[in-house]
DNA sequence: TAGATATATGCGAACAATCGAATATTCTGA
DNA sequence: TCAGAATATTCGATTGTTCGCATATATCTA
């Protein structure tokens, strides 16, 4: 396979390797969502959700549609869903490896704080 | 949703968020190779491979076996092949945006290297 | 045991991602 | 046209990732 296609799905992953853009995908599903909703939805700063949207923007992985003052967002390929919905299966598959790699995130972060 | 099990999924798709990870784990697709042989396929520095491989391992998105002198690295579950099925399917279905994306990546490269 | 082979780890520099705060843009309604 | 609402962008500080190089560890073979 050619580098350049490797990238390209890396750039995808990559955009969903972060908390709070997964949270912007699955609170989007299968509707339109505006972005207000959105930072209603997640109870974060205006600035931080307008930012992880531009990631997803910028990557595709998500439209928008502009109707008067606000902005409408989706997901623009429902294959998207489709890898979350596998992963929602490998997570139960795999809960308790998962928790313990979550302990271990959390410990290695309390290290970091003493 | 709690945001541990969003952690969880960022994490793996962060893991996978490398052109060198995807390249192994769809190299490796449903056999065994050990680091050797993902290093000549690669053509890539030892040590390099070998960080991506324990980036990979500490998600647990692939698991090792040691033979003797060798370690031999197979993809833990095939739910990440599937992953990766969609992602071609979802590449092909956008193919021109994603070349585009592609130029617009190698065009802020060339930026940065002026 | 010594030397070779296979793999992993530690370190530092370069680069990229994240966040909050401030500011800019775009649109609406008075 | 102005004020206000909704969203986006820019900036700088901080943190995380990636790479190459050097080195460590483990195992095999002579």
């Amino acid at each position: 396979m050619p580098d350049s296609l490797r990238r390209f799905k890396a750039d995808v992953f990559q955009a969903l390797g972060h908390p709070t853009r997964i949270a912007i995908v699955e609170l989007l599903g299968n509707r339109e969502l505006s972005a207000g909703d959105l930072i209603e939805e997640l109870g974060m700063e205006q600035a931080n959700v307008s930012q992880h949207l531009a990631v997803l923007r910028s990557r595709q992985l998500v439209v928008n549609r502009k109707a008067g003052n606000q902005v409408f967002y989706s997901v623009r390929d429902p294959i998207l869903l489709q890898v979350l919905a596998l992963m929602r299966n490998y997570f139960q598959k795999h809960l308790n490896e998962a928790l313990a790699i979550l302990e271990e995130i959390d410990e290695s972060q309390a290290e970091n704080t003493k």
